[in-house]
DNA sequence: AGAATTTGACCTCC
DNA sequence: GGAGGTCAAATTCT
């Protein structure tokens, strides 16, 4: 695609991220290509064909979405990378997982903590210098003290992890940098349906002396900042951390069409990371990706994404 | 009262 | 055997 054909309405960043998919998309098919000549790996031509043809639909979803000047990613189909490594494999995960395993294994309930590790599952690591809110309900399940790390890691799993199955899980783990960053770990697929958190972006700061901000971008969420709080509660409970949170709405009323509240010009990102994640789900396209980020606009700072995912340079400005 | 969090126990993996 | 991940009862919160 040429950049002259772009849409006007679209952010330099979505433009980017849209090249970025192209070049992907051409090097999957060329991959088939490649693939499909090849004889050595004739007996499994089908299956690998099958694969490329999903990576490749991935990528139409994602660009149609991306060309779109439509912000609802609510339509686009969730392939969970772990179904295109191991077709099956979610089902088999899920039916020998830890909570039905014991259950159906062993009747009696005292077993606990009976389950299987996912291994082989899909990851995704952030690291940031303040709590995201992604847009997905968490639940904590756990926290432990971590070898040779100060900070305990804090477990969450989808709360829609009983009524829907959804098996997404992250940890998050505060980091002995100066100043104090966050590693968030999520590890799974979202496949629950509802979002019924708005999406949020947080940027809460470990620095005592840094403001705080929480950008909400839609009205109709539930507890806004009880996600803020709960992705490190006892932060939040403990005086002695003293995590201020600061909260900005975004509201119907002075929001345009575009949906997007800033401007690129201010540097900041034109595609909030919790829409990404909320909706998109786009670890799909990131995935294993590492990168930090902080703002400069409105008092913080900005870093561009230091990692690398599998098409190569991060595309996408991010603010967390 | 129901939901969320805390926390000790227990399991898997290395 | 130790570290990390998860379960689930107990506790706290809303």
């Amino acid at each position: 695609m040429e950049s002259s054909c772009w849409p006007e309405s679209l952010p330099s960043t979505r433009i980017k991220a849209i090249q970025k998919l192209t070049q992907g998309q051409h090097l999957t098919s060329k991959l088939r290509e490649m693939l499909r000549r090849s004889e050595k790996i004739e007996p499994d031509i089908n299956s690998v064909d099958d694969v490329v043809g999903e990576i490749l639909g991935m990528f139409d979803n994602t660009l149609s979405i991306l060309n779109s000047s439509s912000s609802s990613f609510e339509e686009v189909p969730h392939i969970p990378t772990g179904d295109i490594r191991s077709p099956g494999s979610w089902d088999d995960q899920k039916s020998e997982n830890y909570g039905e395993s014991t259950k159906t294994l062993t009747p009696l309930k005292v077993k606990r903590g009976c389950y299987k590790r996912r291994k082989d599952s899909w990851t995704s690591i952030k690291i940031t210098p303040r709590l995201i809110d992604d847009g997905h309900a968490w639940r904590k399940y756990g926290q432990k003290v971590i070898l040779n790390a100060t900070h305990q890691r804090n477990y969450y799993r989808c709360t829609h992890k009983t009524d829907q199955g959804c098996r997404a899980t992250k940890q998050v783990q505060m980091t002995e940098d100066e100043p104090p960053k966050y590693k968030i770990t999520y590890s799974g697929h979202h496949t629950c349906n509802n979002l019924l958190r708005s999406p949020l972006i947080i940027l809460d700061s470990p620095d005592h002396k840094d403001n705080s901000f929480v950008l909400s971008f839609e009205g109709t969420g539930l507890n806004n900042n009880k996600q803020v709080d709960s992705c490190f509660p006892t932060a939040k409970h403990d005086p002695k951390e003293g995590f201020p949170s600061l909260v900005f709405r975004h509201n119907e009323a002075s929001s345009s069409d575009d949906y997007l509240p800033w401007d690129l010009t201010k540097q900041v990102p034109s595609e909030p990371m919790s829409m990404m994640s909320s909706g998109l789900d786009h670890e799909d396209i990131i995935s294993s990706e590492v990168y930090s980020s902080t703002c400069s606009t409105y008092g913080y700072e900005i870093d561009n994404i230091i990692g690398s995912n599998v098409f190569g340079d991060f595309p996408f400005e991010m603010c967390s």
